[in-house]
RNA sequence: GCCCGCGUGGUGGAAUGGUAGACACAGGGGACUUAAAAUCCCUAGCCGCACGGCGUGCCGGUUCGAGUCCGGCCGCGGGCACCA
């Protein structure tokens, strides 16, 4: 039998060899230059997926290449293992969330090792050890001390069956996902994290975020929602229910003159007056409640209103009076939480006017289709030319940005009125009634009021002996960790029971990484060493929250001496890889409900039973949705080696990769393909291990394939290096030179791939006669003088269209190309004695004639 | 609904505003083999005998030249603050 590509065997011996010679521990060199390579880390589900493979082989990527680049290299792995789903899994299995949390960290770093990631598992940690929250605890302590950190009433979605709040992903079509009971939302005082401070310089710091990625920080800058706009009042006609006015922020002040109503949120403290007056407005208000605390559940519900009956005096024309409305779509977290509505310029408003027979008053037309509003809003983009109707502020053709600024101009100088700055970002609420989570260290004591746990007493720890046989928080009627003695006055207290957010967790797990097993949260001589994060590669889906929470807490740090200044933005380069598809197959369950199926349980669209499946279109792939493929059986079946490649292949990074299992076998192939010519070239070539290459067609194809793989992963397109190395494997086995030359090619080839296939190229390596370890060895230099091409090829368009080619020497003089391309035969017979139009000559590129 | 992306052969994709389809998968043909698997070689956007024409979701624009830039649509995906 002759020798095959064996990855088992492969992979374990030079996993096993990169251990011995610990070639992945992150040193603090001084006289090096370092290189901070970090993924993001997993939530430990108990098993890989693919998105993880391609996530993490990309990470890989970096950390290998940059090591040969001579770079100390801190590649480290740790796990968000904080969250719902352990909670879950508690309750359907009767099972500790820790005891399944750490099974699965055990599960799935064993599958991390047979990956063969080049990552240092010294510093590995996991957020729900308590020497992680400890410092986490310790942080929020020096945070709130620093008053970054407060109490405010916030609203949750609670079920009133199960007694519990619900994440909102738990709310499906306005019911609980377990009891199926309508979800109320109900007011808490919760803890908060003084992000909305920060907006600005959030927002203007995004500009020097030059290695993110454009649609970022457009998403993160949209995210913060700066906006200019005016705050004023409506004085209602007579005073109801304690209120005299209604206070309004508007980014259209210019449409005031096309007010047609104002606006309430159900939240607003007016609208929770009247509610206890009003039997209607009450009932209202409670329909309004019931749709959720998301905002998109806000937004896609119907537009509904009711009219109060109080009414309101225009501010600039006190006969004008206008009704006063609750609306379900008007936002108590932003704002002041009430509206005017200028029905004829805003969509939502005309909609809402035309259901409820509200007037319509067009404030400013279009300067070539002057027509009033009908059934759509005029809305012109703030930097169009308008002709204002009767404006107030004396404006005749103006753009809206123009207009906004004269009017909060004139508001402020007749005093009715103040312009201001308004953020959409919202402070971070941080409380999270739940058991698996870091515990919030304060005690609230009854003649103390809220008091800081003391630093010696953390971590305060999560008690082990909880059930979860009842929905709640099992913190909540746990006795005696509930009850302790205040730290400040010794008397009878409760602890905190709320737990924090696992955003929290993530937002700092970066700098722990630097010094993961300090005493404090951070060393800072390890933290000024490492920091900041060179490279941080993630999904798109953490663009926002993730990301801008991070940016939140680095600065925080600084403020609190645990981060250097410099490290206030934490992140120096950012790459958003796609996700990993498949289709989805599934049935339905006698009530219409869809019930997913694996795809290796499908086969030929259907299921073992014979049911055919509907395909759904492909999407990301997870666990509920159960369109899932196991790296695990695809290590298993072709090697990890295998894995990574397909990952890295074909499809650019940044985009989405559709997982197919013939896809995996080609990279299967190729591989085989590379160790075949090894063992084939090895008895040829031995004893011979020069880079020298005689062959000089050899040698070209070698320095340049150096140089684009090279300048494919510097730029992140490691689809493209993976061409460009099927390019020289071909071209090494097509050609004639000698086997020493086609070994030293081969050679080279594999040092290349070992960022990629890092245990095929130690093999390779080492079956042609390399010392020492690829992983240990500095990336190949191309030789420039193989670079240099003296000739070029130069199509000859004829309008615009290729019609023929132009071979010349690379630096002839565009006088002498004009000429050769005029003799050109194509163009010859394309001009049939004319002179061209035009004759355009890119040098080095194109010639272009027009006829 | 709002914000942000993406859309190229049968498939994944390549392409500083300059030869559209590199590289690969699946396909077709051939070699080797008693046969098959494996492997190797050749072929290939679509229409057309060919000259040629048409082609990067759709419509329009800028340009000597547009997959690439601009405007408007359509479709798909991500995020929307308690999934991580």
């Amino acid at each position: 039998m002759s020798p095959r590509y064996d990855a088992a065997a492969i992979e374990a011996k030079w996993q096993d060899a990169w251990d011995a010679a610990g070639v992945f521990t992150a040193r603090h060199d001084a006289g090096r230059p370092k290189y901070y390579v970090l993924e993001m880390f997993p939530y430990p589900s108990g098993n890989l997926h693919m998105g993880h493979v391609r996530n993490y082989a990309m990470g890989d990527v970096v950390a290998r290449y940059k090591a040969a680049r001579g770079f100390s290299v801190l590649h480290p792995m740790g796990w968000d293992a904080f969250g719902l789903p352990a909670e879950n899994a508690a309750m359907e299995r009767k099972i500790h969330p820790g005891a399944w949390t750490y099974d699965n960290i055990a599960n799935m770093k064993a599958q991390f090792r047979s990956l063969g990631l080049s990552l240092d598992w010294s510093r590995e940690f996991a957020t729900c050890d308590p020497d992680y929250y400890g410092q986490q605890q310790a942080l929020f302590l020096d945070f709130l001390e620093r008053g970054l950190v407060y109490r405010k009433n916030a609203v949750v979605n609670w079920d009133p069956v199960d007694m519990t709040v619900l994440a909102n992903e738990q709310v499906e079509n306005g019911r609980g996902w377990r009891s199926g009971a309508l979800v109320e939302r109900r007011e808490l005082t919760q803890w908060f994290f003084r992000i909305s401070d920060f907006s600005d310089e959030l927002l203007a710091a995004l500009d020097t975020l030059g290695n993110w990625p454009e649609k970022v920080r457009t998403m993160q800058a949209n995210w913060i929602g700066k906006s200019q706009g005016l705050r004023f009042s409506f004085d209602l006609t007579a005073p109801a229910v304690g209120h005299d006015s209604v206070e309004v922020f508007t980014t259209r002040p210019d449409t005031l003159m096309g007010a047609s109503f104002v606006g309430l949120s159900p939240d607003h403290p007016l609208a929770r007056a009247l509610e206890a007056g009003s039997p209607e407005i009450a009932a209202f208000c409670a329909e309004c409640r019931r749709i959720g605390t998301s905002e998109e559940a806000l937004e896609t519900a119907e537009k509904k209103g009711m009219d109060t009956g109080l009414r309101v005096r225009h501010p600039l024309d006190p006969s004008w009076e206008l009704p006063v409305w609750i609306a379900n779509f008007i936002l108590m977290d932003y704002g002041t939480g009430a509206i005017f509505a200028c029905p004829a310029h805003d969509q939502r408003d005309l909609d809402f006017a035309r259901k409820y027979g509200l007037p319509v008053i067009d404030t400013f037309l279009s300067l070539d289709n002057p027509a009033p509003v009908a059934a759509t809003a005029f809305v012109p983009p703030k930097t169009e030319k308008v002709r204002w109707i009767d404006h107030f502020a004396g404006l005749d053709v103006a753009t809206g940005e123009e207009a906004v600024a004269a009017t909060i101009a004139s508001a402020e100088a007749d005093g009715w009125g103040r312009g201001v700055t308004q953020y959409r970002l919202r402070d971070w609420g941080l409380s999270r009634q739940r058991y698996w989570g870091c515990p919030i260290p304060v005690v609230h004591c009854e003649s103390c009021g809220v008091v800081p746990e003391k630093k010696e007493n953390l971590p305060v720890r999560l008690p082990e002996d909880v059930s979860f046989d009842r929905p709640g928080n099992p913190l909540d009627r746990h006795p005696t960790w509930r009850d302790v003695a205040c730290p400040k006055c010794g008397a009878p207290a409760r602890r905190e029971t709320d737990t924090m957010d696992t955003f929290v967790d993530s937002s700092w797990y970066f700098a722990r990484f630097t010094s993961p097993h300090a005493a404090t949260p951070t060393d800072p001589a390890e933290a000024d060493y490492w920091m900041n994060v060179d490279q941080y590669i993630g999904g798109i889906e953490h663009a926002i929250l993730h990301l801008l929470y991070s940016r939140f807490f680095a600065r925080a740090m600084v403020l609190t001496g645990h981060l250097p200044e410099r490290a206030k933005e934490p992140f120096d380069a950012l790459f958003t890889q796609g996700m990993v598809t498949h289709e989805i197959y599934q049935t339905r369950d006698p009530n219409g409900r869809p019930v997913y199926h694996l795809p290796v349980d499908v086969t030929d669209g259907k299921l073992a039973d014979g049911t055919a499946v509907e395909v759904v279109p492909s999407a990301k792939m997870s666990k509920s949705k159960k369109n899932v493929v196991d790296p695990v059986r695809i290590v298993s079946t072709f090697g990890a080696d295998t894995a990574r490649w397909f990952m890295l292949s074909d499809s650019p990074p940044e985009r989405d990769v559709e997982w197919t299992d013939a896809g995996a076998e080609a990279a299967h192939k190729h591989l085989s393909r590379i160790w075949r010519m090894a063992d084939e070239l090895a008895p040829k070539a031995a004893g011979s291990a020069t880079d020298e290459i005689s062959d000089m067609d050899l040698a070209r194809t070698v320095a340049r394939t150096i140089r684009d793989v090279t300048d494919g992963i510097e730029s992140f397109a490691f689809n493209t290096s993976v061409a460009k190395l099927y390019t020289l494997a071909a071209a090494i086995q097509k050609s004639a030179a000698p086997p020493t030359d086609r070994a030293a090619a081969l050679r080279t080839l594999v040092r290349l791939m070992a960022p990629m296939t890092p245990h095929l190229a130690e093999e390779v390596w080492a079956m042609l006669g390399g010392t020492g370890l690829v992983a240990e060895l500095p990336w190949p230099k191309a030789d420039p003088a193989l670079l240099v091409e003296d000739t070029v090829t130069l199509p000859i368009q004829i309008n615009g269209k290729r019609r023929s080619e132009l071979v010349v020497a690379k630096d002839l003089a565009p006088a002498e190309v004009e000429k050769l391309a005029l003799a050109d035969q194509a163009v010859q017979r394309a001009l049939s004695g004319a002179t061209p139009k035009k004759l355009i000559v890119v040098p080095g590129r194109i010639i272009n004639v027009v006829l």
